[in-house]
DNA sequence: TCTTGCTCTTGACAAAAATCAAGAAATTAC
DNA sequence: GTAATTTCTTGATTTTTGTCAAGAGCAAGA
């Protein structure tokens, strides 16, 4: 079994074979090099990705700073769903952070699976449950936790990322300055 | 048309008639008391309703207080969507705010629409993916945005909300105390 | 009507986090 | 290997937000 039957199989649970083969089928394995965008802001999103290996980053410019929402790690996928279903301008800028290959789908690919798996919609709507529960989830961390108290959670759940893209963009993803993340960090080497 | 009828065109897009009565004879419009908990945290979340009318409060009391995520009014739904699919234990309370009148589906009927309509699951998913997208945006407000800033955005947007319920919820859900929220409205006011 | 609770506001103060500025450390590019 | 960039840290300071405590305003109920 491929590492891409292995994702659906964990992500969209029990599948049977000729339908798993069906899905798979429809995804390319693709590269990104650094620093390259697989997406831009207000631009249609075309595609769907899971990251095979690599990191990519989705953030968005505003007038008075960079904001970043999320970094996709091995077995995310990455894209804006809502640009991709509902064919709106995208919100967020996607850029890969180090050279990364993707299973990607394309949009029109993306769109036929319902018809190739009937199950597919119903599998893909657990999925985004699952999504937006950890949406929900990352909404109470602002509502109640400080700043250090949402590094210390973010940390524990994904420590090899620390040394893996530079740390200002993990300050941000938790919201707060790359400053108040330098000084939580101290405090918990000493 | 029914009410429920305008509410699901209107989220779930096109339907054929056929399909429309099929569904909404499974949501059974249930009342529920001022105070009346609908859901309770670390119970299994057994439906789904829609608001007729009335305002729901989502929270959850933690060690040191008690978060406010979401208020439900007139045409939103309000559900435990992660335990109602997945039948883990809720992490939400539930309680109405003042009389109100629901669309109620079971859990049970819930489970069978898919089998009844089969294009609800494709439905649902893009439904959700709007709720998502709703999550995705608050996220961000999180990220970019100052208390004085959310107060700003949501007041723009639910004006009504404001002499509706305890402003102490409103402040909650927006991730401030009730003396900054306090303070921030006078300001507005002068 | 008069309590009795809530809820909201206000002030004084404390804590948390942002900003600004400078410099160190690490990476990348030549 | 060295210079150039970028990233990270640190200190000083300001701003924002939270905490605590008290009181005002309202509303529901006896």
């Amino acid at each position: 079994m491929t590492e891409l039957e292995q994702y659906i199989k964990s992500y969209f649970g029990v599948v049977d074979n000729d339908d798993l083969q069906n899905i798979v089928s429809l995804f390319k394995l693709t590269t990104i090099k650094k620093g390259d965008f697989l997406l831009k802001t207000g631009n249609r999103c075309e595609k769907l990705s899971f990251v095979q290996s690599g990191l990519l980053r989705m953030f968005v410019i505003t007038e008075d700073k960079e904001v970043t929402q999320w970094i996709s790690t091995k077995g995310y996928f990455t894209t804006d769903l809502s640009s991709l279903v509902f064919e709106t301008p995208s919100r967020w800028t996607i850029q890969a952070l180090v050279d990364s290959n993707l299973y990607t789908i394309t949009k029109d690919d993306y769109k036929k699976i319902g018809s190739l798996v009937p199950k597919w919609h119903e599998l893909e709507k657990l999925f985004i449950v699952r999504c937006f529960t950890i949406l929900e989830d990352r909404i109470f961390s602002h509502l109640s936790m400080t700043a250090e108290e949402r590094y210390h959670f973010f940390f524990e759940n994904n420590r090899e990322l620390f040394n893996q893209v530079p740390l200002q963009f993990i300050a941000s993803m938790l919201g707060m300055t790359p400053e108040t993340f330098s000084r939580i960090r101290k405090k918990q080497i000493l």
